[in-house]
DNA sequence: GTCTATACTCTGATAGAC
DNA sequence: GTCTATCAGAGTATAGAC
């Protein structure tokens, strides 16, 4: 990806790749039409395939770089840190994401619905893998008696789904709530309830 | 919904349905194509469309009916059962849903994604009165002491988010887990002990 | 760099033979 | 009931003027 060079370049570029990311995210890759994407933008049809070539590149390149982004907060839990503030930052931090970036939970979302079809190499790969490191460290907390027992990568799952959970139904968690209610912060209480007890060592 | 008269009519509704689920549950009501449906249902396109009159029928006949399957086990929730049991069961049951009907869980998480088009009302109406109804029984629940205090309707959505990851999220669990292991097995195991510490009285 | 015009394919839906 | 043929429109992508 070497395209952007001058100023408007960058910035049109940068225009398209989030009218994509808001269509993509809600229709997925072949639902999604340049149409749309374009008039979101608010560029013409021929003017998007200026800057990236097919409608497939565009949805590579949300999808590059969207992974490292969603495990960075995993990246950063600490093995030598105290395991429950370690933890309990994690799924703080994950739920801020989809706090934050609703867009790209839902994009990453629709890409597994679809059964993976562009990620299954790097999700088989350096996500198993990140995984697979972070279990070990829990698995070591759990055996030093910091933490309560628990199958480890079902954990750092159940982090996952309560915290995506809230980006990806978001529709459905706010017509459930009904109005005058902050999901988010209503969530960030509730987690930390959740898995304070959960970890609590036995 | 009267279309399906004679043997063989309901057994092509039935397999067009069933088709369509695949179709539409991979690829979000715009990303499915009746081509796709035909192909995958073994008929001819026309042949569809003598069945159901458009996409939309088809889409639409999926949808509903799917809301009560869904909700059934929360609404099974005995208010004079044992608080534990009663929980336990409801994440064990839904749990087992997201096994045996991976699919419809798709259709919905897909529904939701988009914004909930085709569910809003439903969504607004019938699901919100029995989260509140069950939620209030929870809070009584809490009120006595029976099961430690969180926030009931989270609490729900947290039973939603972690079961139904299991069969939105299959490809990623499989990826991570890798070969050899029994994903929604373990998940009962794990969630059973994850609700046990969260909700065992202060 | 951006537009209009257009090529070509796919998609939902219909007509009509059998 | 099922098929072939086909239509109108939408979809991705390209050509070429400005």
């Amino acid at each position: 990806m070497t395209r952007p060079q001058s100023r408007i370049q960058l910035k049109n570029s940068q225009t398209i790749l989030d009218a994509a990311l808001e269509v993509f995210s809600q229709h997925g890759y072949r639902g999604a039409t340049l149409d749309q994407i374009a008039d979101v933008a608010g560029l013409s049809k021929p003017n998007l395939l200026y800057y990236f070539p097919s409608k497939e590149a565009i949805h590579t390149a949300l999808l590059s770089g969207l992974l490292d982004t969603w495990l960075d907060p995993l990246r950063d839990m600490d093995p030598d840190g105290e395991p429950l503030d370690e933890i309990l930052s994690y799924v703080r931090r994950k739920l801020d994401l989809a706090r934050d970036f609703p867009r790209e939970s839902r994009l990453f979302a629709n890409e597994m619905l679809q059964g993976a079809p562009r990620m299954r190499t790097v999700i088989e790969t350096d996500l198993r893998d990140l995984v697979d490191q972070k279990a070990r460290v829990l698995q070591i907390w759990m055996d030093q008696g910091r933490i309560a027992r628990s199958h480890p990568v079902h954990l750092i799952f159940s982090i996952w789904a309560l915290t995506q959970h809230y980006a990806d139904f978001d529709v459905q968690v706010r017509a459930v709530l009904g109005p005058g209610h902050d999901p988010f912060a209503e969530a960030g209480d509730h987690l930390e309830t959740l898995f304070r007890r959960m970890l609590f060592p036995a």
